[in-house]
RNA sequence: GGUGCCAUCGCCAAGUGGUAAGGCCGCAGCCUGCAAAGCUGCUAUCCCCAGUUCAAAUCUGGGUGGCACCUCCA
């Protein structure tokens, strides 16, 4: 298994803190609005890696946290009148149940800001006692950004060029301006949590840290976890300032392994809320089914930046209905395991950093070959068992082909237009039966017009929805 | 202004020193009553310039063009 770490900007080999096992944290989202596509995108990746991980042998504690203390969350609940709790979970609701549909795992581990933090509070007053926080006379705590020498060693910056792009928004009581908030004191009534050190609320970086501590790490390792995920605007500030917190209150290292995924793109811009093109999910799982989107977002390395367009998704849709072609051609079959070539193959790709072109390239020969071969005459019985046990691998890897064939097809089409195709189909058998091909012709203009395709086989007439 | 990433066929996209994967689109053919699906075949020398090397898309230097981070962001 080889990594891409992107604090060390090199390929690495995966070397486990404990033998045979993996832990990997990635940054949830804040549950405060709709998951738009780059939060699609960065569970995607992730799940992806655990299944890889996994089937490397590997017995991985996947943790993904949900942010539910923000003040994006408490300025939504003012404005919608409602509490805290309502707000926080009905987006993580439908947080859940669009990760379902895209066909992510749920993590191992999924910790909440407001169910942790007594551990934030730990790790505040660790910084404090080893004179890496202060507090102002304001009841602000401030990480000491100088009293830590590896500061910005992650994200290779250099002190000096942040100082001078310093805003000067910044409170005046920091020691240094580069020094970011553990505890941010509030005064007035809106919500905040009392803590050792007053009213107010945890800063942004504190969670990430004091969930790490408490839920994954382990005592005497050089690391606390394996991997550290995230999207790639996360690698500074935020990581950075996670990985200077832990570093300074405990005895190890956050993370072995940085990942950061590329960025999803709406044409050829970054989606962001301040320039008002954010793609939602909800939007997107309306026109396709979220199997088609998961092979869409997976599609492109996960490093790369990724320039979202219905066209693209198009062209990944039609390569996705291949595997569920042959999965209909052979939906008649038991599933069956067994190790093939294929397999190893496939395997060995996504164990080099997520290669998921050669990935595809592989499934895709595969496909190809397998109908090649299925298309000449014979039976074809040990083929079949060991191209079930492929699609079965495929399936279980990368999450692909793993509905009924038929209902795939029938995304989005109600019950009664069903009903009316089939009646359709009925006429113009008698139709070809009778070889009345323009009554048959005529029938199957009609059946186009609901934007289905029809195909004919040896097991029958079928209908796709385009 | 600082820092970093990227630039491969009409489109999407692998490959990072040994002579250009794959998909979509297109063209030709097989199959089909005709289609669709499936299958077969065909389709690029890697932004520009200079250099290193027996050998470069892959390394170095210089251009040009795009994007991102430095502020909440996946």
């Amino acid at each position: 298994m080889y990594i891409y770490d992107s604090t060390k900007k090199v390929k690495l080999q995966f070397i486990p803190l404990e033998e045979a096992k993996a832990s990997l944290y990635v940054c949830g989202p804040t549950v405060y609005d709709d998951a738009h596509l780059g939060h699609a995108k960065s569970a995607l990746v992730f799940d992806l890696l655990t299944r890889v991980l996994r089937a490397n042998g590997y017995e991985v504690t996947y943790a993904r946290n949900i942010t539910d203390i923000d003040d994006k969350i408490i300025a939504k609940a003012i404005i919608e009148k409602k509490t805290i709790h309502e707000i926080t979970d009905f987006y993580t609701d439908s947080f859940h149940n669009e990760m379902a549909k895209l066909g992510v795992k749920r993590p191992d581990i999924e910790p909440k800001a407001t169910e942790n933090l007594e551990a934030m509070y730990d790790l505040i007053q660790k910084l404090l006692d080893k004179g890496h926080a202060y507090e102002t006379k304001e009841g602000d705590v401030y990480f000491d950004t100088a009293s830590d020498k590896h500061y910005l060693t992650l994200s290779s910056r250099v002190q000096e060029d942040e100082d001078r792009q310093e805003r000067v928004t910044s409170s005046q009581l920091k020691k240094h301006q580069a020094d970011f908030a553990l505890w941010k004191s509030v005064k007035d009534d809106t919500i905040t949590y009392q803590s050792p050190f007053g009213a107010g609320r945890p800063g942004w970086h504190l969670e990430c840290s004091a969930m790490i501590e408490k839920h994954l790490a382990k005592p005497n390792a050089k690391f606390a976890v394996d991997i550290h995920g995230g999207g790639a605007d996360l690698l500074f500030p935020h990581h950075e300032n996670e990985a200077a917190q832990t570093r300074c209150a405990t005895n190890h290292s956050l993370a072995a392994y940085w990942m950061h995924n590329g960025f999803v793109n709406i044409d050829g811009r970054k989606m962001s809320k301040s320039l008002n093109n954010s793609f939602f999910l909800k939007d997107a799982l309306k026109e396709y089914d979220g199997e088609v989107l998961r092979y869409y977002l997976l599609s492109t390395h996960y490093r790369s930046n990724f320039n979202f367009n219905e066209e693209d998704l198009q062209t990944a849709k039609k390569r996705l209905d291949k595997i569920y072609r042959l999965k209909k051609r052979l939906f008649s079959l038991a599933t069956y395991e067994e190790r093939t070539e294929f397999q190893d193959a496939l395997l060995k790709a996504l164990s080099d950093d997520l290669n998921i072109s050669l990935a595809l390239a592989l499934i895709d020969a595969m496909l190809s070959k397998t109908n090649e071969i299925l298309d000449s005459a014979g039976k074809h019985k040990q083929l079949k068992k060991e191209t079930m046990a492929n699609l079965g691998f495929i399936e279980s890897i990368l999450g692909f082909g793993v509905k009924n064939p038929y209902d795939y097809f029938q995304f989005g089409v109600d019950e009664k237009t069903k009903a009316e195709l089939e009646r359709l189909i009925i006429l113009r058998k008698q139709a070809k039966k009778d070889k009345n091909f323009d009554l048959s012709d005529k029938l199957r203009d009609e059946i186009l017009s609901y934007d289905v395709q029809i195909m004919d086989t040896p097991q029958g007439t079928f209908w796709e929805k385009v």
